[in-house]
DNA sequence: TTGTACGCGTTATCAG
DNA sequence: CTGATAACGCGTACAA
């Protein structure tokens, strides 16, 4: 009533109303809404009362100046559609939210401005603290992670000992894969999803640990079975495997780059009446939600999202409060890589 | 330097500190900081060479104290990890930017009580709106709908006429899809992912636009080519499908309630040596990313996600305001179905 | 154990 | 066009 019924937010009603209401000071309203212990049940039962019957609830925005901080933080992420993103973004949000952090998700939208505007744009203030993930910023841009509020770096593409990283197994993670095949029985394998010419990123880091696989173990690297694909979809594992087997190179075990290219995969070879994991065994990477799904179910890679998710709000959590996180010296940083492990399922065959 | 480097906000410039470097009033600052238009070029000047220098930039804790807002909304959504989602989430987020307006996205996990903390939770202060979508809470809870911010309503599990409401096509989407199938030659068109029992949600609606299709055609019910299914993944696809044919039901159409479900029917499909669509014709629902990249590529129905992103976050906006959504009376709310369509791709037959 | 009074950094209302 | 000055609602020394 009265006013235009505008401001979105409390209708009004302020610790002031509260205290009054109830015959204290503000600051014993204070002191009740923010559990301070040593208040006398008596009032703080009157001070309750008065709150609920006054509908009273706290000004964020007001409590917010007052300490300097609005426990939220920015989420920076390519896109949320890709499952990788979308896991590791749930996964954040579930971890802030234990630690009383609200998330504000930003998809960069796979463009080097949009992941530049992130960290310097006008948006930027208000929040605590940023997780960054980049796919667009490289080596190069180590000097764009100097920001105001605490950063940490998730991922593989800039490394630099300026800011807090959690990063993932890449180059292992693709080597147990490789070995794991190759355990198993496989002697030819093939790899999918190759990035010519790159060298930092999962694609560069995977097929790194391909290759190391092969060597650790003995066996020949073979450039005929190395199937490159910018893009990373069903239906480019799709095409990929049918142009290998259409060159006449029938590989006995495939390792995917990730779980989409597999899917791809494991479709070709069956359409062609070959059987999975009997005929060509096949193995991807990110163990995403619906590689249990697939029929077979695939083997894969987890990256062990729940970890980044955690070392990094942890972490950002730490340096937000002005702590220093676990088992880092003054003036370090952190610098984690999270253990990646396989999940076996129907695509691979046994080891025996 | 000297600090201890933790605050994490702004490092404490604030507009009377620029005020002083420029030698003007605070008042001045603040018109420059927000682009008001009756400022001398030669004070504007003054004063944004004065930001620069000290690397001023506004708290905005302290102005949305003063504003009364915080320019962000919550979106509260199942789960991040389903495309739908994902999609939504996207939608919303891109959305939302154009307005100035930043988005935390709160999944509830698929709870009931995640669901009704996100409404009434402490964390609920300084959100300016709510994008709602639940899948927990049904017609007996419109109640808890009554918020203290503006709140805008989506999907199908709820109607009211106390809330903003943007739904989509369940009912048309569904019925388009069949009566596709049924236009392109099918003659026993089986449906996929059904929910016995349940009358309101996605899974009954669009069953219910199945079997409207099915008498608007003339074409009889046949309770042998319904397929429940609880869940909607891909492996519940490919398992009822099985279930069909190993009944001695071999359908020459599917309807499958979502495009997860279809990928799986069209695997079954595969797996027997028959063909989509010649064989057995499929069609989804959602259009998800991902279903371009099957094969074949998946003929489903859009349900117009960025119309419903689109008009959520705009009519939310306008609450917010204090406006008047167009088209809507005073003390009425947005009852807007979003149109759904069609899209034709390889898993279905030509119309001719 | 509780009350008083001030300041956090902006924006808004006036005069000038 | 610009300058004082009063809120905004809460936390917190400090005093009682």
């Amino acid at each position: 009533m009265g006013r235009t019924a505008a401001s979105g937010a409390e209708r009004g009603v302020t610790m002031r109303d509260v205290a009054k209401a109830a015959g204290v000071s503000i600051k014993t309203v204070s002191n009740v809404v923010n559990d301070y212990e040593f208040v006398s049940d008596a009032t703080r039962k009157r001070v309750s009362r008065a709150i609920d019957e006054l509908g009273y609830s706290v000004n964020v925005s007001a409590r917010n100046l007052r300490k300097g901080r609005s426990g939220i933080i920015a989420l920076v992420v390519p896109d949320l559609q890709m499952p990788y993103f979308a896991q590791l973004s749930s996964l954040v949000i579930t971890e802030a939210k234990k630690l009383g952090l609200r998330v504000i998700v930003e998809p960069t939208l796979y463009s080097r401005e949009g992941e530049l505007n992130a960290l310097h744009g006008t948006q930027t203030g208000m929040v605590d603290g940023i997780i960054y993930s980049p796919l667009e910023l490289g080596q190069d841009d180590v000097a764009e992670l100097d920001v105001e509020c605490p950063l940490v770096l998730i991922g593989e593409r800039i490394f630099t000992d300026r800011v807090d990283h959690i990063a993932t197994e890449n180059v292992e993670g693709a080597k147990r894969a490789t070995s794991y095949l190759l355990q198993t029985g496989c002697r030819r394998v093939a790899v999918v999803g190759v990035h010519p010419g790159e060298t930092v990123g999962s694609a560069a880091l995977r097929f790194q640990g391909y290759r190391e696989a092969l060597e650790e173990s003995g066996v020949e690297f073979d450039p005929a079975l190395v199937v490159p694909s910018v893009m990373w979809h069903r239906s480019d594992g799709e095409r990929a495997m049918n142009d290998l087997l259409d060159a006449g190179v029938v590989p006995d075990g495939v390792v995917a780059l990730n779980d989409m290219l597999a899917s791809g995969v494991m479709h070709a070879i069956q359409m062609r009446g070959m059987n999975v994991p009997d005929d060509i065994a096949v193995i991807g990477f990110d163990n995403s939600d619906d590689s249990q799904y697939l029929s077979p179910s695939l083997t894969s890679i987890a990256p062990g999202l729940e970890a980044v998710a955690r070392l990094s709000v942890r972490v950002l959590n730490d340096r937000i409060d002005g702590r220093l996180p676990l088992g880092v010296a003054d003036g370090a940083h952190v610098f984690r890589k999270v253990a990646s492990t396989l999940v076996v399922r129907e695509s691979t065959r046994p080891l025996n």
